[in-house]
DNA sequence: TAATATTGTTATGCATAATAACATAAATCA
DNA sequence: TGATTTATGTTATTATGCATAACAATATTA
């Protein structure tokens, strides 16, 4: 039960980055259990709700995932009928993307319970510090 | 080209840390690459050289990784000589991990790189912001 | 001594992420 | 115009990160 030495990993800030994200990662994915939604597919059908009729080219990019890696987690939104692919006349290539009722319920739904966890988890921390750590 | 909306997902910290670490991460990944280390070996051998003799178990829980997934770890830095298994003598079934004197090399020489990497990428922001975001 | 716990290990599975290659469609250019 | 290039979505494949189950060897506890 000697104490570890981690002194030299904790001058760097990306550890304590990793640490902390990991902390909220791990309530993210909890909470988001319930809704059967994971951290990638509740990340597309929020921007999916706030960006009706975006490609799927479009949202690789924002989410910063390869198109290959998209290909799924759309497929299982569509899938599960809460969003819709639809094609673009102007550019028969690419889908519209855009969510049904039940993409917008629980949408409002898991936005109401991922907002009151992170706020819990942070009670502790002022509001003024995260401003100035978010920029 | 089209504007995309990410003001719902701005609004979670997670969200903003998730996309800092990636920049702090990738930048860490050049930096380790011409060492030929990735982050896990990276860390695992500067725990090593910073508590010479520890065992795997100990090193596992303050690297919050399971047991299992660190004994490739070790596997590798031993292959590569940087760091030696030594049978404890009280109890056999635990080995002490000791860094060689390559790996104490190589942890001085990416430590320089490293630090000096980090502090140019964070090289706008204010040292008491950066403070205040590690506490 | 018998039952239980710990250490390191193998095997396995899942999620994330990157690349190559492709069909279809659009845009460019010569 | 026709030929070339580019963009979109897709499949297949691979590597990495991370978790669990099961196990042999050893140590600890009851």
């Amino acid at each position: 039960m000697t104490k570890i030495n981690d002194d030299t990993l904790r001058t760097f800030v990306g550890y304590h980055l990793k640490r902390s994200f990991n902390v909220i990662q791990s309530d993210l994915i909890e909470t988001l259990r319930p809704f059967d939604l994971r951290m990638l597919t509740y990340s597309a059908l929020v921007l999916i709700v706030d960006n009706p009729g975006l490609n799927q080219s479009r949202l690789s990019q924002i989410m910063d995932i390869e198109r290959p890696n998209l290909v799924v987690i759309i497929d299982e939104l569509e899938e599960r009928e809460l969003i819709t692919r639809e094609r673009v006349p102007t550019d028969r290539r690419s889908y519209a993307l855009h969510p049904t009722e039940a993409g917008r319920a629980l949408y409002r739904e898991t936005l109401d319970a991922v907002t009151q966890h992170e706020a819990q988890l942070l009670s502790g921390i002022a509001p003024e510090q995260l401003e100035q750590m978010i920029a």
